[in-house]
DNA sequence: TTCATATGTGCACACGTGTGCATTTTTAAA
DNA sequence: TTTAAAAATGCACACGTGTGCACATATGAA
């Protein structure tokens, strides 16, 4: 009661594993009978290829790595989701890696994807990584990478980003557009690329409007709801309200409607709301919201196709970077 | 620069590959001089083990099989990120498989399973899944099963699974502790064992309360935003009106809560809602929300620690149900 | 029949690792 | 110094697969 292997296949028809090797794989050299004798045994005992000992041979297994800080983030569930699904239809599965916004982490995951022999890995970057040598290591290992969302200027490396610049400074049009005025930034930490770009697209916007109010960004804690309740308590008790807020989140977002409802002060439904992603959950509990969407599946498919373009091409691997606009609904 | 095996440490201390072996795993037949020269040779080349070698020498990976519908769902994706956590701290790696409520991705799903050689699958049925003979398959290759959340009747595995009618039962007594009296259970397919018991926790609810309404049952066309508009809609043009909907997903919920406000009748927000999952949008979004909650960190949890169990036990493997109750928020 | 050419199969090895066993080297006792 | 025991290392094989090459069988023509 073992796993049936093609060398128990060659014994139980009085032939060689190697001819039943090539015959199962249609080889011309295979005389047509054998074929078809082999492949009626092969399908009657329900043979199936041991790729571990496909991968050891050749050395290029067909297990495909996605990084991601955590899974149970919709932005993130989604990519995997995409490229899941793209990554079977191409015949490769995929092993989906958690960094939790640890440098630490993101270590071990990346020797285990050595040790894995994975094929080629999709990752976006914790918030701490500045060092990127553990990445740089998988070239040694001359495993695919590419690097989306949430990038570092240090890994020269293929890239699918949003505009995250443009984002901001659109969402702060639109939210001018609407009458706002007084526009609060509530960032991530500042240290992160994408971070960094976001606020350079809130003041662009901020400029553009020619706005009056001072330039107002909040750096929250984390992204929890209590983040978002807690950094909407501080600045609504200043003296100059914001009228409009703008998050990296729509947890945090949920956290300042969360206090806008329970606050006495009648805020709610008036102020703006603006964040990255909630959709369309955000819209139905506000009026006044605005969801900044990225093209997830646009982003997760340009990100499996240049994987696979440099795994087919391992040599000629030119680094590209692809930037895609978000729209706001 | 190619890959560093225990074969080019061998070559280069002048020493047998075998002795590396066991220099590397601390063997105490090994010499603590030599033990250390290969400790020393080995970090200083990076050499990293490689475990598709490994595992075609054992036969057993230390790659674990999640089978979800689709991880876009929060439950799902929190499922997989805490049964990904608990597996990376004990040295397995997770492999994601999107079965999209497909039979037959279903049974490709196995098929690659057996052929990855992977330790153990952690899975979820799809809606229409009554054939398991794909997922009773995995006996002849020993690979242990842990089933989920959605189960089959059929398929005499370990699961882990909700109870769902009590948790139907449960929120009927609360809505009408909230003096709601007419509730309705928008259901999915009525076939799955899961949504068979809910229904019986909604009869029985309804019986304990002596409800005068007739029950309510509608099935949706599927669970998407639409399928909840679509339901609301022709509910709430009925003569004998519902007071209070309860959803079997919280998709389904926002959709119903979508006609609610954009429908003249100012049904919004008197109308009672429970849904299970959603916590804590729904909540935030209208005042009348119950959340049935599932407790996913121990059902993820529960789930691991059977598979655990039986991989480590491949002999003496037997079947238990784990039940756990809803909790209503 | 005899040789040359197709056609079909078998042999041996490689991939990287671990392990039972044989062999060599070292150590300790006589 | 010899001998027995102990310690350290090497050898060979196995895991399942694919492939270059040699070999065998069959086919065809002279």
């Amino acid at each position: 009661m073992k796993r049936i292997t093609i060398k128990d296949i060659a014994r139980e028809l009085g032939i060689h594993h190697s001819t039943v090797s090539r015959a199962l794989r249609g080889s011309p050299e295979i005389n047509a009978i054998t074929i078809e004798k082999v492949m009626r045994y092969a399908s009657e005992r329900g043979y199936q290829i041991n790729r571990n000992a496909l991968f050891l041979r050749g050395s290029r297994s067909n297990i495909i790595g996605v990084i991601v800080p955590n899974i149970h983030h919709s932005f993130f569930s989604n990519f995997v989701s995409i490229v899941t699904k793209l990554a079977s239809a191409s015949g490769y599965i995929v092993a989906v890696f958690q960094s939790e916004e640890s440098v630490k982490q993101e270590k071990e995951i990346t020797k285990s994807i050595i040790q894995q022999n994975i094929a080629g890995v999709i990752s976006s970057l914790t918030m701490e990584t500045t060092d990127v040598s553990h990445f740089q290591q998988l070239d040694s290992y001359k495993i695919p990478f590419v690097c989306f969302d949430r990038i570092s200027p240090l890994l020269s490396k293929s890239a699918v980003i949003l505009d995250n610049a443009s984002a901001l400074k659109n969402v702060v049009l639109k939210l001018h557009g609407k009458g706002f005025k007084k526009m609060a930034y509530l960032s991530g930490v500042p240290s992160i690329h994408l971070f960094k770009e976001r606020q350079k697209g809130y003041l662009l916007g901020l400029k553009e409007i020619n706005s009056q109010y001072e330039n107002c960004i909040a750096i929250t804690e984390g992204f929890s709801i209590e983040n978002g309740f807690e950094v909407a308590l501080k600045l609504f008790n200043r003296k100059n309200r914001p009228d409009a807020l703008i998050f990296d989140s729509h947890v945090l977002a949920w956290g300042a409607l969360n206090y806008l409802k329970i606050s006495k002060k009648k805020l709610f439904p008036k102020i703006g709301i603006a964040s990255f992603g909630g959709y369309p959950w955000l819209s139905l509990a506000t009026p006044n919201a605005l969801v900044i969407q990225q093209p997830e599946e646009k982003m997760a498919e340009a990100s499996f196709n240049l994987l696979m373009e440099n795994i087919k091409n391992p040599d000629n691997c030119e680094i590209k970077t692809l930037m895609f606009q978000a729209e706001i609904a």
